[in-house]
DNA sequence: ACCTGAACACCGTTCAAGT
DNA sequence: ACCTGAACACCGTTCAAGT
């Protein structure tokens, strides 16, 4: 084993998404995998056109890893609410990955995965099959949002939070009353950014799909009661 | 006028600013604005401690412009939602100033003015104040977090979205039926991340002031009525 | 035919040496 | 006292020259 000069696709994958995992923040790159690989950074330039295309394909499996032993539960709503978690949890702690997926999506065997359930989901729901695209799309760019906002905040280093929430303190608590009343008001209660956000995420997307949910036709119930 | 030396800090902010609306993409540097304005990115370093204090300050002076002409119209859905748009429209075509506000926030007079704006638009619905921060805070994640994330879909290359559509394509119309049917069945309707996004921005937001608002505990009427 | 060392054209940031 | 050229420690990507 020792001394493999050769590396499969699937090889470097894995191993991109294990340095992903490990390493600091925004420390990942090409130079580190192929170091990490005990090859150059040329070499992968065979396996991938760009960093882009393999940071998409890194961010499609891990995808794939969360959806492939997700079985759905309860109603539509509760569907897709686990199925944000799901996702939520795979990028939580990889804020590059997280960037790479909400701008290009993955577009794999992940991301089909993630589609046919949302989908089957929003179908379970009463909707018509010809609203079901648009309340697709809107879930999606919201969860696709939120996630990699989330990332994104999660990501910043301590001397930079330090730095944005002394930023904060004074635009908050130094409001002049005259010209800021109501900012004078709340300064003590407001949050910044990335404080206590997990209810957000939720509450927010509970609103959406709550919603979707007014705009369903009366019909028959669908099957799922319990007598 | 020709061959000045110094730089106070406000100039070097315009210049970052006008850079950043004319430059590409993600090109923008610190060497580059040193270039642009005639000498070295050393000396920026007077100025600030790092890219990303600059950027904040940037993207705070971006939304001091937005907010500084702005006057509140309409009931307090409307004025959130007028607030939303000029955020959106302000950080639209600079990613880099959308990623770095989304992360960091940005802290200064623009921020002020956008947080009393939507204090007070809060304080108009009728909520209690015990209320209001909670709400305030799931406002701006959302905004923040569709604002970025927007702003980062829209500045991939046209090769880059090419590849992006060519790989949702596949994975759409090319699903097995038996494995994906409801991706199948929907594989002609569904659109990528990043086309018609426009209409889901304001959707979203709709759909949250609509939940915000069933939670209002009925009261006197604000003022405001016609007759 | 396949692989890779070395190079290209950049980064953000620091600091010793200059004026 | 103030400024900055040059350097440090990196990047992503390409391609000629090697095996």
């Amino acid at each position: 084993m020792a001394g493999r000069r050769r590396w499969s696709t699937e090889e470097i994958l894995d191993a991109a998404a294990e340095l992903l995992r490990t390493s600091d923040a925004d420390s990942f790159s090409v130079r580190k995998l192929a170091a990490a690989l005990g090859t150059d950074s040329s070499s992968l330039y065979r396996h991938f056109r760009s960093k882009t295309e393999l940071l998409r394909a890194v961010a499609d499996r891990i995808l794939l890893t969360a959806m492939a032993d997700h079985r759905p539960e309860g109603d539509w709503k509760q569907r897709v609410t686990a199925l944000a978690l799901r996702a939520r949890e795979a990028f939580g702690q990889q804020p590059q990955l997280a960037a790479v997926w909400g701008r290009y999506a993955s577009g794999g065997t992940g991301s089909r995965l993630a589609m046919e359930e949302l989908l089957q989901a929003l179908r379970a729901s009463g909707l018509p099959d010809a609203e079901i695209p648009a309340r697709y799309h809107r879930i999606v760019v919201l969860i696709v949002a939120l996630i990699s906002s989330e990332a994104a905040v999660s990501s910043i280093t301590p001397e930079e939070y330090e730095q944005g929430m002394e930023l904060f303190r004074v635009a908050a608590l130094g409001a002049d009353p005259e010209r800021f009343p109501a900012l004078a008001h709340f300064a003590r209660d407001v949050r910044p950014l990335g404080v206590e956000r997990g209810a957000a995420f939720e509450e927010i997307l509970a609103a959406q799909l709550a919603q979707i949910e007014a705009e369903i036709p009366p019909g028959p119930p669908t099957a799922g009661g319990k007598g």
